[in-house]
DNA sequence: TGTACATCAGTGAACGCGCGTTCACTGATGTAC
DNA sequence: TGTACATCAGTGAACGCGCGTTCACTGATGTAC
């Protein structure tokens, strides 16, 4: 098949065709990811999405196999950039204390947060009903938490950990001492149990902060939400022992 | 106005008519409910609630003035049960150890939420778009936190807090510290700085937690979210001093 | 450099479906005298 | 106890809108010789 020999190749040469391709595909996804935050995940319509690009809605199934295609990468690009920032956070404050990398990675992660509201409940809100979200979300979305992980790893292996004073609240099942382990398996993570068991926690409660706050569960109680993340975040590191 | 002497009591007798009403309307409200796990909020049809019931969808709005209202019956009823269900916990370990009360009612929290778990979404989750929820929702909403906040507050005043042993990590901000005010306000709650930010950010985290279980962040890492959660209960329980 | 052909982008109509809400209406059930 | 009237439940049709996806088609842009 003589067709196959430029197919064959990792396609090093693209042609206007294909780069055209690829930038009105990025414009559907654009438009998709603004039409996120007056309908939601569950509202996103191809439809609304081609109206706005000036296009007859099958012409978007030249760029776009389907709805569910269109959200899944809307996830991909979501986790990619969240993951992007808090990998920036870490690699800028390389050397720094590693309480202060925690601080950054957090408030940085918390930034996006803010900026892309929508994209922050696609990935961490409710799941849109119907939707199953394919593997290749995965990856992408471990960035983050691999980020957040590399702080403890490095202050860890620099010896930069103390002891955390009080040890009352060690995990006490063994189930939670087999997430341990996967934890410091894929996290490459040579630590005890007391400092994983707060890593996880502190995940679960960074996220759920950002959660409270996006979604409105603090109004009322916490105004400032910027000082408040702060706080917390620090007492997290602290109960890391970073 | 000879019809107003009947309105003006507070109603005590029921006509059979309005009871047929009331029943009507819960049945419109529990098949709703039931819809909320197919559809999710934003998807939630009048139309495919009425058909369920064997009705005409105009005959719906008898007992329901619009879908917004329906969704906020919904919203008031899951927070009822919610905190029904904490109120419950803490009413029934009242004089056990203050530990033991607050992993009751941590558990019974988290038992609701796995078994209504698109109540939880409702409630916790993705804010359904173009819908607000009107201030009634707010009052039950404070139920489930003031069931909590109550087992620190019987415990305070039993004079049974143990001072934290790592103070390491108080709040630093003055932001952070007004909000830990009209915690102890509305809380009711004659405690240090220390104890009301351990309770904030263990509501923080108990129900980031629940978030991940629920809608599938900790997949593959954490496998019995029971035993857990559990842990993760005791911790925070630990750094507010119960 | 010029021509023949293949590939792709985008059109427009259509299918079949769903939705919330309004409105004039029929019958049944209550209420007042 | 019986009758006249008011209230309410539920019907069926309609309005105006939206959606995802398919399909046969027209033109433009590339490619091979």
């Amino acid at each position: 098949m003589s067709s196959s020999i430029r197919g064959s190749r990792s396609e090093p040469i693209r042609t206007a065709r294909a780069r055209a391709h690829a930038d009105v595909r990025g414009e559907i996804i654009a438009t998709a990811r603004a039409h996120l935050a007056a309908a939601g995940a569950s509202g996103l319509s191809l439809r609304a999405v081609a109206r706005e690009l000036g296009m007859v809605s099958s012409a978007v199934y030249r760029y776009v196999a389907s709805r569910d295609e269109l959200l899944t990468a809307l996830i991909i690009e979501a986790y990619d950039t969240l993951g992007q920032r808090a990998e920036d956070a870490v690699a800028r404050t390389a050397g720094s204390p590693p309480l202060d990398r925690w601080i950054e990675a957090a408030r940085a992660i918390r930034e996006w947060a803010n900026e892309r509201p929508h994209e922050y409940a696609l990935l961490y809100g409710t799941p849109v009903p119907g939707y199953a979200a394919p593997p290749d979300t995965v990856a992408p979305g471990t960035r983050v938490s691999i980020a957040l992980v590399a702080v403890v790893r490095d202050a860890a292996s620099a010896g930069l950990l103390h002891r955390n004073a009080a040890e009352a609240a060690l995990p006490a099942s063994s189930a939670t001492h087999e997430a341990l382990a996967r934890l410091r398996d894929v996290g490459d993570l040579d630590a005890g149990d007391d400092v994983l068991f707060g890593v996880l926690l502190a995940w679960t409660q960074l996220f759920g902060l950002l959660s409270f706050e996006l979604f409105g569960q603090t109004r009322g109680l916490v105004e400032d939400h910027a000082a408040f993340f702060d706080d917390a975040a620090l007492a997290m590191a602290s109960r890391i022992g970073l």
